[in-house]
Formats: C-alpha cells, sequence, structure tokens
DNA sequence: ATGGTTTGACCCCCC
DNA sequence: GGGGGGGTCAAACCA
C-alpha cells in the first residue's frame, strides 16, 4: 500500500468541510456529548455479496461558534496526529465521501423544516444519486444514498476541496469496478419514506434539533436477514446508536440499513492490530469499491473489556431478538420496544452483523 | 469557458 | 380523475 502514506497524511486525520450554515450552536442533545455529527459515505461499502460493508467514515463536527463553517471530518484510522483542514466556502458545500457530486434539486418536504438536497454523481454516466436532508442549522440529518457508483473514485486534486477521495485513493487501487450487478439502483427506495415520518425517528432531543443523522444505506446482498429486518443497538452501556438491517420489500436482493443514533462513547480498541491491519483486501462486487480502513481510534478506550467486537471494528453492535408481538423498533415513529440484553455472540452472529458493517458507521458515529 | 448551485417548473406516482 | 408530494429538469446565475 504505497500511497497509503500520502492518502493518510492528508485524508484520514481530521478533515474539515465547510458546514451548510453557520448558525446557532447546536441545541441540546442529550446524546451529542462527544462527538456532535456524523456522516459517511456509503456508496463506498457497497460490497454487497461479500458483505464487507466498509464505508468511509466521515465525522461532522459542527462547531457551535457561527465564526466558523467548518465541520471536522475525522478520521483517525491510523494516521490520527494529521490533520487537513479545510477552509469553509458557502459555495462549495459538499460532504467529502470521496466522491463528486453535483446538487441537481432541493426541495422542501412537507412536514419538514430540513430541506432536501438532490445530489449526483458527476462520473459521466453514473447512476449514484444521494440525497441530503439539513436541519435549519445546516447539520445534516439524513442521508440516503442510492445506487452505487461504476467507477473509481475520482482522482483528488491534492490539496483541494477533494481530500476525501485522497482518503479513498487508497482503495481504489483494488476497486475494479465491474459493472456487476447494480440490481437496486432503479429500486424505487424513496417511496419507502413516505408516510414513514423519518424525520420523527431521529428528532429525539428536541423539537427539532436533530444531531443524530439518521443514515440509511441501500444496496443488495444475498445475506440472510430475518423477514422483519434485523435489529442492533450498541452494545455499551447507554449508548443508544440502534441499526436495522432489512431487506426491501420489492427488491429481494435489495439491503436497506439504517442507522440511527450516535454513540456517546469513544470507539473501543479493535481486537486484533486495528482494522486497517487486519481488513481483508478489498472486494468489489457491486461495482463498488470496499475500503479496507474503519474509523478506529488508537487512543480509543474500551470501556466493555469484555465486549466482543466486530472484526476490525471497535464497536460492539448486538443483535436484538425480537419477535413480532413485542419487538418495537419503530420505523415510523413508535415507541422503541424492549431490546434483548442477552447477546448472541456467535460468529453467526457476527455473520450476520456484517452486512451493516457497523464498524464502519458506528466508527464514525461515535 | 467550464462546472457547480439555485430555483421555479414540470413530471410522475400514489392516495 | 384530481390533487398532493417527491423527484427531476433546465435555465439562470455564480465562481
Amino acid at each position: 500500500m504505497d500511497n497509503v502514506n500520502q492518502v493518510t497524511a492528508v485524508a484520514w486525520p481530521v478533515l474539515q468541510v465547510p458546514n451548510f450554515k453557520s448558525f446557532a450552536p447546536p441545541l441540546p442533545c442529550s446524546q451529542a456529548l462527544v462527538s456532535p455529527f456524523s456522516a459517511f459515505s456509503p456508496t463506498d461499502f457497497l460490497d454487497s455479496h461479500a458483505f464487507d460493508f466498509s464505508f468511509q467514515v466521515f465525522e461532522l463536527q459542527p462547531r457551535p461558534p457561527p465564526s466558523t463553517d467548518i465541520i471536522s471530518v475525522e478520521q483517525p484510522a491510523w494516521n490520527f496526529n494529521e490533520t487537513v483542514k479545510q477552509q469553509s466556502e458557502l459555495t462549495n458545500r459538499k460532504v467529502e465521501d470521496g466522491y463528486n457530486w453535483r446538487k441537481y434539486g432541493q426541495k422542501q418536504m412537507k412536514g419538514s423544516e430540513n430541506p432536501r438536497s438532490y445530489y449526483k454523481c458527476t462520473y459521466p454516466n453514473c447512476p449514484t444519486k444521494k440525497k441530503m436532508e439539513t436541519s435549519l442549522d445546516g447539520q445534516i440529518t439524513e442521508i440516503v444514498y442510492k445506487g452505487s457508483h461504476n467507477h473509481p473514485k475520482p482522482q483528488s486534486k491534492r490539496g483541494s476541496q477533494t481530500s476525501s477521495s485522497e482518503i479513498s485513493d487508497q482503495f481504489d487501487k483494488a476497486s475494479p469496478t465491474s459493472n456487476g450487478d447494480d440490481i437496486n439502483e432503479n429500486e424505487p427506495y424513496s417511496k419507502r419514506w413516505k408516510g414513514e415520518d423519518e424525520i420523527d425517528g431521529i428528532v429525539g432531543c428536541g423539537s427539532k434539533a436533530v444531531k443524530e443523522p439518521r443514515i440509511v444505506v441501500q444496496t443488495t446482498s444475498d445475506i440472510d436477514i430475518l423477514d422483519d429486518g434485523s435489529y442492533y443497538k450498541c452494545t455499551t452501556i447507554g449508548c443508544p446508536v440502534r441499526k436495522h438491517v432489512e431487506r426491501a420489500s420489492n427488491d429481494l436482493q435489495a439491503v436497506i440499513t439504517t442507522y440511527e443514533g450516535k454513540h456517546n462513547h469513544d470507539v473501543p480498541a479493535a481486537r486484533g492490530t486495528g482494522y486497517a491491519m487486519n481488513r481483508p483486501s478489498i472486494t468489489t462486487v457491486n461495482n463498488v469499491d470496499a475500503p479496507i480502513a474503519m474509523p478506529i481510534r488508537p487512543s480509543a478506550i474500551p470501556r466493555q473489556p469484555n465486549n466482543i467486537s466486530y472484526k476490525n471494528s471497535g464497536i460492539t453492535l448486538e443483535m436484538l431478538q425480537h419477535n413480532n408481538d413485542d419487538f418495537g423498533f419503530s420505523r415510523s415513529g413508535k415507541s422503541i420496544g424492549s431490546y434483548m440484553s442477552q447477546i448472541q455472540f456467535s460468529n453467526e452472529v457476527f455473520a450476520k452483523d456484517e452486512p451493516g458493517d457497523d464498524s464502519f458507521l458506528d466508527g464514525f458515529l461515535s
């Protein structure tokens, strides 16, 4: 990995991307004590077949003082001492995820104060799109990626705002990006949100101050998922992060992973030597390269030594048993039901958990 | 000249 | 069939 150093030096440390606006500081949120905000690049992880759901991880950290538009994007995978700052430009509002996006529309959603922006990948003939909802204070409340890239991440312009591209460069070399079975590209996934009151699920700490973005990733996979989906929660005590992996109703190949909440703790140390080392080689199945690196903070201190972490990840999610009767993990604002405290830490469970690769999102959500 | 953003209009789907 | 809402288009604008 001869370009790792190059990449890490620029990309993985604390990046700073412009906030969307410089407004009032975030409203108090019980879970936002540690790290404010997160965003990510799920398009990097759409390796559904291998279920190596690793993403690039970006932690956006809105700065309360309005004097700056900078959001930190922390990528402390292995070279966390380095810092790259990007000066905010209001005209260059983008969440760096390694790809280039062009905004093609914006809508004010009914029943929501948060405008939704529509982006397309600027790569020719790339069908990937993303929707991004931002709260009034400019924080991203929800990102929905649709489709997967049929091309490698664009070459970055060093020193420019494409630093995150550099993050991904390290993975691209193993990313042939075939034109495989990107079959869910045309799935009208967006329709799912209709009537599901998306925002409710993440407005948990204020009337409108959404501090934990719901992150929805649509991909494809053959993995075995329960009919009603599999529910997971972070095993760190008091951590609210949850994940739901489910199949799209209209496409048996499509897997929808929804992350909610934000880790209120540091990323526990991963097993072994950190995923940057033990992460398996990149596989590319679904047109998308699966990056190796995961957001492990070398400085993180495991708070639950007995926890079993996912491979390569410091974050541990437990699969939640549920039944149709009493498990109420809500997709529509209903109360979240009781979670089984029993943790099924078997290899099978781990295998099950890989789809969403919490190590990806959970890590950056922390 | 090029490429990205803004924004009103239009299209399509669903109820 | 009509209305509403979400998604997209495209012209104008901007850097």
